[in-house]
DNA sequence: CTACCTGAGATGCGTCTGGT
DNA sequence: ACCAGACGCATCTCAGGTAG
């Protein structure tokens, strides 16, 4: 396909090549790495694809990945800094993540002023501390990434990074639950990180898909009192918003309609939307297409849910859970109610 | 039957593009 | 001037399939 583009006059890569098997693959991969600094663009590594289009059908995709071809990348560029500050970050499932603050450092082209450190298990086993000079680097040239402690270079004031016992947000107990690596704050709905996120979460493309109302907005309208629960989305009039920052009659306008759009929904986007735990896009597909509608999946016993395809007894227990939950009943009613 | 592999879900970050 | 949304990858966990 590539040598019939070029015959049309398209501009096509000049430096691919057909070669043979693993060893043709590494090869290549040596022979343009060396010629790196001399390409006249920069390029983080190759890209080997099956040379048939009938192979290529017959190996097929997983998820959006193509199982005939893979990118073999080259190293990634690393730089040293210095590790300011670690802070716990609240996610919509309340799991706490420490995230790192550092010296802002030019690293494969970008300024990295923050890198996520995953969990204390990641963080014990990279022993950082506080204050470490340390290695970062562009994880597959997106992602910082902290590598690690440059030991010789450690300072002699540096500070453990030790997980809070209370939820720097909401100031509920934090938990850890037995052979788990991540520790969530105990605060649920009480938690306004979480609400907030599970707010986005709901609005989101894959979810409800409401076009414009992002982090900011979510902030504000929370701050305000003026959405405390995803069906108070519904309520908001185009006065309320447009007298929030930044915003006007026009963009008013628009997240009004786009909240009106987002009625016009599947039940797969709405149960995803939900935030039901451990159910994900495709889960959320798979519940939907087995219930056929919201009212037999909500009526559905744990025994019924592990039926379903991809469902074990932890996401029966996650689903039954959410359903029995007076709380989210009443959310769904209401939802329903407006519209 | 156990051990391992694969796929999916959750979370995090910086840049770029397009829209307001 | 600013915001929303898309992209790409590492880590851990859960579910289900398969090799030994």
């Amino acid at each position: 396909m590539l040598e019939q583009l070029k015959t049309w006059g398209f501009r096509v890569c000049p430096e691919s090549a057909l070669v043979q098997g693993a060893q043709g693959c590494a090869a290549y991969y040596a022979a343009i790495g060396a010629r790196r600094p001399e390409l006249p663009y920069e390029i983080d590594g190759v890209v080997y694809k099956v040379n048939d289009f009938a192979l290529q059908q017959q190996l097929g995709f997983v998820s959006r990945a193509p199982r005939w071809a893979t990118a073999h990348k080259f190293p990634a560029q690393e730089e040293i800094t210095k590790l300011l500050d670690v802070e716990f970050q609240v996610g919509r499932t309340g799991a706490l993540t420490p995230v790192a603050r550092l010296e802002p450092v030019f690293v494969g082209g970008v300024t990295v002023s923050n890198a996520t450190l995953h969990n204390m298990d990641e963080v014990i086993r990279k022993d950082v501390r506080i204050g470490d000079t340390v290695i970062v680097r562009r994880a597959g040239d997106v992602i910082p990434e902290v590598v690690g402690p440059v030991p010789e270079r450690r300072p002699d004031d540096t500070r453990e990074i030790t997980m809070p016992e209370q939820c720097p947000v909401c100031h509920s107990e934090v938990q850890r639950i037995a052979d788990e690596a991540v520790y969530r704050c105990s605060g649920g709905l009480f938690c306004p990180a979480q609400v907030k996120e599970a707010i986005k979460h709901f609005a989101s493309r894959k979810a409800m898909n409401i076009d414009g109302l992002g982090d900011k907005l979510v902030e504000q309208f929370f701050e305000q009192g003026l959405v405390k629960h995803v069906d108070d989305l519904y309520r908001l009039e185009a006065a309320q918003v447009a007298a929030l920052e930044r915003m006007g009659e026009k963009s008013a306008e628009n997240l009004i309609n786009a909240l009106e759009k987002s009625k016009s929904t599947t039940l797969e986007r709405f149960v995803f939307a939900l935030g039901v735990r451990e159910v994900g896009e495709t889960t959320a597909k798979t519940l939907a297409r087995y219930y056929g509608s919201l009212e037999s999946l909500m009526a559905a016993d744990q025994d019924s849910l592990q039926a379903a395809p991809d469902v074990g007894p932890v996401v029966a227990e996650r689903v039954f859970q959410f359903f029995a939950e007076p709380h989210n009943q009443q959310t769904i009613q209401n939802l329903r109610e407006l519209g």
